[in-house]
DNA sequence: CGGATTTCCTTCGCATATTAAATAATTAAT
DNA sequence: ATTAATTATTTAATATGCGAAGGAAATCCG
């Protein structure tokens, strides 16, 4: 049975939606994508520490500290330092950033009602699973696979 | 039932998946995931015209030529003229750049079966109908309802 | 034919992102 | 106490991506 090209699939996938949704939140709300995510990781952890931000995000403490920065000056949220450890510094929602969530929840409902729509509420956990499945384990996966590629050579 | 956030899924997802791949093709083959895109499309459709591959990646004329004269100088695809229309500009694959898609596959491939060993045939067929239905309507679907959000604004 | 328009691409300027390496500040470990 | 590890910022270099403007070729149309 041929297997799907998910690595692919995945990327024309992305690129398809988020380019254009770039574009619509980036002139109604002023918003990156990243600076999106970062709201929205935001909205489930507020208060998050900049370490679990860059976790969440897969994004390495550097490109954090700019987009914080942006994203302060815009007053969207607040950077408050951890009494308990002074070297961490924690990111909090302010009522700006929580008004662009707000504002972005009816556009991204309903391109996740039309984009399933054509799918069966089976089908939908389904794929639900995947995409899950795909944000857990993939850092995994392709270290173990990087880490074959790079053995193969070795003993080439 | 509820909905799958398929929109912050498939995001999470991505990043996930492509931080982790970028990092390992970077350091193995020196290509950036856009650069790969661009490969990998070639690959597919050789010879393609500047506007084709916009069209494909979603991305604006402006930003391909930067991209294709970088990819250009290390020698890994190739400018020429449309003789018929001296206004388009085509790309072709060099050798080079087809050892590095090659480079890739397995890769890939072995991303792809790991990602996928969890899910029965019928599921993988579910995933790829997906992934697929995002690419190609995305673009419809966003534009969509970016109209519809501002109709909304217009008439409040 | 010839001017206006359109198409395809490049150039330029700008903002954003990202990484690696160096630095600081703080905490933990021995 | 000294050393080591953790957390985050700074700096510099590169990539990416968009928009506006321009140039060159093709097409439209009066």
């Amino acid at each position: 049975m041929r297997q799907p090209r998910v690595f692919h699939l995945l990327q024309k996938a992305h690129t398809a939606l988020f380019r254009a949704a770039d574009h619509a939140l980036k002139t109604q709300l002023g918003l990156s994508t990243t600076q999106q995510a970062v709201l929205f990781s935001l909205a489930q952890h507020d208060g998050a520490p900049i370490s679990q931000i860059a976790d969440q995000l897969h994004m390495g403490y550097s490109s954090l500290t700019g987009l914080v920065d942006r994203m302060e000056t815009r007053g969207l949220v607040t950077r408050r330092q951890n009494q308990a450890d002074a070297r961490s510094v924690h990111v909090f929602i302010e009522d700006k950033g929580r008004a662009m969530v707000q504002a972005a929840m009816p556009f991204t409902k309903g391109i996740n009602a039309a984009l399933l729509e054509p799918f069966s509420p089976t089908e939908q956990n389904t794929i639900e699973r995947f995409l899950d499945h795909v944000a857990t384990n993939a850092t995994d996966v392709v270290d173990h696979h990087a880490n074959n590629a790079r053995q193969e050579r070795f003993s080439a």
